[in-house]
DNA sequence: CTACTATATTTAAGAAAATTATATATATCA
DNA sequence: TGATATATATAATTTTCTTAAATATAGTAG
């Protein structure tokens, strides 16, 4: 995938996956996560992370704690629970939406269905 | 799913992958058959829908004919060669994304596991 | 004959989201 | 010393989508 295009919009329900799954994780470790599992073909990029992770946080869902390791600040995010109730809905609901764009993506074309009889 | 937010970034190839199977198709023959596609999950809006085209239009990936039908106008839109051999690129990596979002949705957890010896 | 629903396109204003770029700082390795 | 990896932050711009409104015809229910 050259571009990113098709991660838009899915980028709230990727980070409210990934901490619903390992309970918490720092914004560096979440790009590379992602990388990892899509094999390196989607890059979360720090502009839209961060941003994204804040207003996350300002919205109550996720709480942060900050610990250093090896001298560098690494800021831990966090479900709150109401980020956990709220991580399942939208799991269920891309997950639901990737099955109808299958559906879209894989639908055979129309055909006209010709009867002939013979005699 | 109550919003359409994951339809962003993927309207573009949606209707490239619904004109690569029709040959041809009006706007609001686009919108209702997404409907149906989706069970009436996915709403694709005129306020998408049509900027959208005008810009394929632009980009030399549709050319467009217009139809009386009923006394009412219909313009219907076609892919181009270039067209088409867009559509076959974007849905495939559409594909791809879908596998992709598939998996970091499933994913299961990192276990620890501890190796237990029996004397 | 009136209102409502369905069909059909267009477009403007505003909001939301992401891209791109830059800044800062430490650790590690060659 | 320079390059790469780790780590966060944020501003400017652009893109994209939502929401809303305008226009117009056809068919149906009352």
């Amino acid at each position: 995938m050259q571009s990113n295009e098709f991660i838009k919009g899915t980028i709230r329900t990727i980070i409210l996956r990934l901490l619903a799954q390992q309970k918490q994780m720092y914004g560096y470790e979440i790009t590379q996560r992602v990388a990892q599992l899509s094999q390196d073909e989607i890059k979360l990029t720090y502009g839209a992370l961060y941003p994204t992770l804040y207003k996350l946080e300002a919205e109550g869902l996720l709480v942060t704690t900050t610990e250093i390791v090896d001298n560098r600040a690494r800021k831990y995010y966090a479900l709150t629970p109401e980020g956990k109730k709220l991580a399942k809905v939208k799991v269920s609901e891309l997950q639901r939406f990737t099955e109808i764009l299958s559906a879209i993506l894989t639908d055979a074309p129309k055909t006209k269905m010709t009867l002939k009889w013979q005699s």
